[in-house]
DNA sequence: CGTCAGCGGGTTTTT
DNA sequence: CCCGCTGACG
């Protein structure tokens, strides 16, 4: 296999196939290509069979890649074979083939954030009694959040400092719920799975026994509960390569732990510190920023590209004032290195920023082929998703019932959505008898015991919401667009949507929504049934959103922490004021390391040219606030910056 | 049972 | 400022 378009390092990594391998791979060091070639190279130089090699990820985007660039480089068949996916869909993978063991069955559906929110309310109810008035679950849910992507288990509860036992009583029945409902969040597919390696050796014995050579991306991403999984899954083996950069861990507040990476016990490390991607100067105000940090490898990344140019740094009077003087900037700049807009991105710390940005951008008059336009394209990544938006859910929430009778989250959100008359008194009285009687409450709907007093009314009402779900059942096993279209006419959805939201263009913007769904589920026709369906929106959003936004002339605006991964030819870091990043709460809880290393990821998405920006004054929920420059910023030697006067462009 | 006003809460979000 | 949820009313 021919290697020499690697450098040393790479090479070294590619060549490393036994044992348990750390790559430390800095920002731009072309980690997917040597993740790739290791894969190819192992097949073709080492005779691995491609069944036995596995590769994790987090992102769908991440696995298509390596796929993509794998099967250029091997033969299709052999790249096929290779098991290529995200913690997530790897586990459920193992959970459809042995869930039993654990007391689900294999039709379980997978809930999402607000599914999971929605049960953690009715258990705090159920425990604090109709009468007292629900506390602010926020605690509750940061404390198991933290507990189980920690992999804290029941029978370990003790270990944690609880703030009360309420959370801990919480906690213990959500568990339960989601065995008594045959559902799992994204928790709970990776900590079902490491229980079930723990529980049941045959298990972990089948799948340990086929992977003989694992590889983890992004691994300084990586929750306890994944490192426990990694372990389980490498300990017969013990071939176990890890891929990631400290230095771009951003995630700990979602229960990363930086740690696996630091602390990795490896036969060999390998550092890839040449960058392919930025300009010697982006870089070395990069390594400037980033070695302030104590907890990190030592790394710095260099590039053959040479200096470049000077970073540009201005101070607005206001936040307006900053998102006008960028755009300009911006704009210039188009004209003056004749590219498309898609040559440009803004970065923010958070979401709240970009609004100002929007309208700067709407509002700007360009000069294009002998005509004026007003505004510039633009796309918002990140925001709210497809499938997060409430209409989707809904639909996707008759789906889930259908599949899966016994999803009560699902169950309740639907029941009477759209509104069909079963209103909170019966269904109160519903679920306090389903869940004295510990029957799935579509078992209760379906024959409401005559001890429940109830309504005719009612009653109907929920007769024909059964029948209606029943019907839909069968239907679906057929047709899936069909029984769609079916089943938005059966509720009624866009009289629901009238009903729901006033403005005319925000009900268009929901029914467009829902016919975006149905193509989604036309697309899935032939390709698998609604279980499938339903997987993939909720595992694999990416792929069902629309492709038109690939590759469009558009200027990219996104988080920070959205653009990890990403590179553009110039990017603008906007907002780099002290309480913004670092930001304020991060500050407290000594997280000013992990904001650091943000700044040091947006930076590091630059490949020609970074403007960096900052206002004196910013309008923050409604009030005038006086902010000061970024700490960050101090850390970058003087002589790479350009600084300029806000409204001065030349 | 359904509607609307008034209140609290607002960092980041690969799956 | 802008949102979503709760609870008091019609």
């Amino acid at each position: 296999m021919d290697l020499t378009h690697l450098n040393e390092a790479q090479r070294k990594a590619v060549r490393t196939t036994e044992g348990r391998v750390l790559i430390l791979a800095g920002a731009g060091s072309g980690k997917t290509r040597v993740l790739t070639f290791r894969m190819a190279y192992l097949i073709q130089e080492m005779g691995v069979s491609p069944d036995a090699i596995l590769g994790l990820t987090f992102t769908n985007k991440a696995a298509n890649e390596m796929r993509e660039r794998i099967r250029s480089m091997i033969p299709h068949k052999l790249a096929n074979r290779i098991t290529l996916s995200t913690f997530h869909s790897f586990c459920l993978k193992i959970l459809r083939e042995d869930i039993h063991y654990l007391g689900y069955t294999k039709a379980f559906t997978l809930w999402d954030q607000s599914d999971v929110e929605r049960v953690v309310k009715i258990i705090a109810r159920d425990i604090l009694g109709t009468e007292s008035e629900l506390p602010s679950l926020k605690p509750t849910f940061d404390q198991i959040a933290k507990a189980r992507s920690d992999g804290i288990k029941l029978e370990d509860m003790d270990q944690v400092t609880w703030h009360d036992e309420f959370s801990r009583t919480v906690y213990r029945r959500l568990m339960d719920a989601f065995r008594a409902f045959n559902a799992l969040d994204f928790d709970a597919l990776l900590s079902e799975t490491v229980r079930l390696f723990e529980t049941v050796p045959d298990v972990l014995e089948k799948w340990s026994s086929r992977f003989r050579y694992v590889m983890i991306d992004e691994y300084q991403d990586t929750n306890p509960v994944q490192f426990r999984l990694t372990e389980l899954l490498t300990q017969k083996h013990q071939n176990l390569c890890v891929v990631g950069d400290d230095d771009q861990s951003i995630y700990g507040w979602r229960g990363a732990s930086i740690k696996n990476i630091l602390s990795f016990q490896g036969t060999e490390s390998i550092k890839l510190e040449q960058n392919f991607r930025s300009t010697g100067t982006i870089l070395e105000a990069a390594n400037h920023v980033i070695r302030k940090n104590s907890q990190r490898h030592d790394k710095k990344l260099w590039s053959h590209k040479g200096e470049g140019s000077k970073l540009e740094i201005f101070h607005a009077p206001t936040d307006e004032n900053e998102a006008e003087a960028v755009i300009a900037r911006l704009a210039k700049m188009k004209e003056s290195m004749k590219v498309g807009w898609s040559h440009f991105a803004i970065l923010y710390r958070s979401n709240a920023l970009s609004r100002q940005f929007e309208t700067a951008l709407m509002k700007y008059s360009w000069f294009d082929s002998e005509t004026w336009v007003r505004g510039i394209p633009y796309e918002i990544f990140g925001g709210t998703e497809f499938y997060e938006r409430k209409e989707i859910k809904d639909l996707l929430a008759y789906l889930k019932v259908m599949v899966n009778p016994k999803d009560e989250a699902s169950l309740l959100r639907i029941v009477n959505f759209p509104r069909r008359g079963i209103g909170e008194g019966s269904l109160d009285k519903l679920t306090n008898y389903n869940r004295t009687h510990k029957l799935p409450l579509f078992e209760v709907l379906k024959a409401p015991p005559p001890e429940i007093e109830i309504s005719p009314k009612v009653t109907s009402a929920i007769q024909s919401f059964v029948e209606m779900i029943e019907e839909g059942k069968t239907r679906f096993e057929n047709d899936l667009t069909g029984s769609m279209l079916w089943l938005l006419d059966q509720i009624d959805y866009k009289k629901a949507i009238k009903e729901e939201v006033k403005s005319e263009k925000m009900q268009a913007f929901k029914w467009e929504n829902v016919e975006e769904f149905v193509s989604a589920l036309k697309e899935q026709e032939g390709k698998g049934g609604l279980v499938e369906f339903l997987e993939t929106s909720l595992l694999n959003k990416e792929s069902l959103k629309s492709k038109d936004d690939k590759k469009t002339n558009k200027v990219s605006l996104m988080t920070f922490h959205s653009s990890k991964g990403l590179e553009f030819p110039v990017c603008f870091l906007v907002g780099l004021e002290d309480h913004i990043i670092p930001h304020e709460k991060s500050a407290l809880e000594g997280g000013v390391e992990e904001e650091r290393r943000l700044m040091y990821v947006a930076i590091t998405r630059a490949e020609e040219k970074l403007v960096m920006s900052m206002a004196r004054t910013r309008k923050k929920m409604g009030q005038e606030v006086h902010s000061t420059p970024s700490r960050f910023l101090m850390d970058i030697p003087k002589e790479l910056l350009n600084v300029s006067k806000w409204n001065d462009l030349s």
